[in-house]
Order: structure tokens, then sequence, then C-alpha cells
DNA sequence: CTTAATCCTACTAAATTTGTAGGATTCAAA
DNA sequence: TTTGAATCCTACAAATTTAGTAGGATTAAG
């Protein structure tokens, strides 16, 4: 059956890879919590990540890449290397990845904070829609700027 | 710019359509708030709607078509035909437009309420991102279910 | 009988999404 | 210093969805 207007799979299999990748890097994150001297982060490979969940390793591989572009994970070349978040998950809003992976999160270019349009023909004063699709924004931020990767993970309830 | 899961041009013609057949027959609707003896709708026709926003009249024809078999509009054929709604627009929620031309409006399939599929390997009791789009689904629906086509017209503010 | 309107289905073109291909580069360890 | 494991990078390809177009058939008023 046909499916609207929904998160796409790139931001699907991040979020599922990101789950795991925080998962594993549990001991750590739990240690800094007890104000421990912390370790620092260890590099995970994404052939690591994919074993939880069925995906290709390739297609992760530029999904990751756009992820490290953005700041949002750091990575380590070569043998030993691998993927960790730069921020502790907590820090790490729903809304920014799927800013970097799938765009505006507004429905309408007119309507979104960081990637606004003007739309012609219609005064934003006036427009009714303009009105309404801005509360839905609000809405949807209100949500997805307030849950992290931390929420994401088994850790996060 | 690309721009990414929105409101297709689809909803968005029909939501500047369907305001203008609003304001078309305000002389009307603002006799039945007087509890008057009210007239029965006047069938407005396609070409006097789109002279007020320009769009394609062929498309937006199969676009109201899809809203009359919805049963959110009515239509009269012939000479001096053309369409009407069934209903009075504050008794037409947007999310029930929405829902006919773009179909669902929970962003994954696993966390629509008229559009529910289940999804392969992931236990919803336990997913972190199933119970968080869930809160953004209810978020939406907070707003689209409780504005109208008569908040969308000038009427409405 | 003519004109103005909706009705209906099928098709097409463009855009977007969802990957794949094929190497280049880096680094650690044997 | 060679080998293998990993990321890096760009370009391309296939599939899906969106955004319309085409061409009539049907209905009704005057």
């Amino acid at each position: 059956m046909y499916f609207g207007p929904m998160l796409s799979k790139k931001a699907q299999y991040a979020f599922r890879a990101l789950t795991a990748l925080v998962e594993e890097d549990m001991p750590r994150l739990q240690s800094l919590e007890g104000q421990s001297p912390h370790d620092p982060a260890v590099p995970v490979p994404l052939n690591l990540l994919v074993q939880k969940h069925p995906m290709s390793v390739k297609f992760l591989e530029t999904i990751f890449l756009e992820l490290r572009k953005a700041g949002i994970l750091g990575s380590k070349k070569g043998k030993g290397g691998g993927y960790y978040l730069m921020r502790h998950p907590e820090d790490v809003p729903l809304a920014q990845v799927m800013r970097v992976l799938d765009g505006p999160i507004a429905q309408l270019p007119c309507v979104s904070l960081n990637f606004y349009e003007k739309c012609e023909g219609c005064n934003e004063q006036q427009c009714g829609l303009h009105r309404i699709m801005s509360d839905v924004r609000d809405a949807q931020l209100g949500v997805l700027e307030n849950r992290s990767l931390w929420d994401l993970s088994r850790a996060g309830r």
C-alpha cells in the first residue's frame, strides 16, 4: 500500500544504527554519570552495527558520512577504526539528525525555521494555511527537539 | 533547493481552492449562523475557483473528484453545475482532507491510526522510535483534527 | 442543439528516494 | 614494509512517487 510523507529509510536506518552505537558505548556512558574519569569514545565499525539490524553497509556508509560532516559523528579510519558520537547521546535531539538526513521538518517551506523559503502568491500575515501549518510545526518540534538519541536507546526509559 | 517530507501540491491546491469555495459561499453560511431558513448550497464551477489562484483546472478536477468520492464535496453536472461542500466548513477538519489526498498523517506506518501497518523486525512495545513517533503523531493530530476549512478561510480569524 | 460543466481512465514526464559500484585513502599490526 | 580492515568520496542506476496531461464520455440548462 501507498504511504505518504514520512520518515525516509535513510533516517530510519540512521536511528537504528545510532541506537546500536549508543548501546555499544553504554559502559563508558554510564561511567560518565558516576563522575569517574572518563575513557575516550571507542570507534565502532559499521559491520558491527549492521549485525544487529539488517541493512546495506554501503548505504549506511553514505548515511554516516553525512552525519559526520554535520558534526554529529566522529570517525577514525583504518584498522581498528569506526564511528563514535561527538556528544553525549542526551545532547543530540532527533530533530537535528532528521534535518541532516531528510532536510526540513516543517511541511511547508514558508513555515520552516531552518530552511525558510517565501511562498509566492500568499501573504503570510493573511494566509490561514500558513498559520495552521506553523502550529503543526511547533507541535512536531515540541517533541522532536526534546527527545534525544538517549531516549531512543534502551537506557532512555 | 530540496524540500523534504511535506504537504503535497495536491493538498496545497486543494486547500486554496476549498478556501475560495468557502468564501464564495460566505453569504449563505453567515445566514445559517443567524438561524434563518437556509438556502441550499450553490454549486461553484472550477474555472471560477481557479481565477483566484493560478493552477491547472484539469489537475484540480482530479483533486476535487477524490474529495467528492470521499464525501467531502458534492457536485452537480452540466451547465450551471459545479462543486459544493457537503458539510459546514467548520465540520471538515484539515486532517480529513489530508488523509484523502496525501494518505496517512503519521510519519511511520506502525504509528498510523488510520493506515496502520506492522513494521517487521521491531517490537513496538520496546521500540524507542515507535514511542517517540507516536508522540509526534499525537502532536500533529492535536492541531490538524481541531482546525477546519472554516479556520482556513478569512472568516476563521 | 449547443454550450458548459463534471466524470473517468490511462498515460507521461519530472523529481525523489534508495540504493550500488568502484575505487582512493588511511592506519595498525604482523 | 606489506597486508588487511576500515572509512572516504563521487558518480551512477533502479525503483517509486509526484505532478500533471490527454482525450474523450456524460449530464444538464437554455
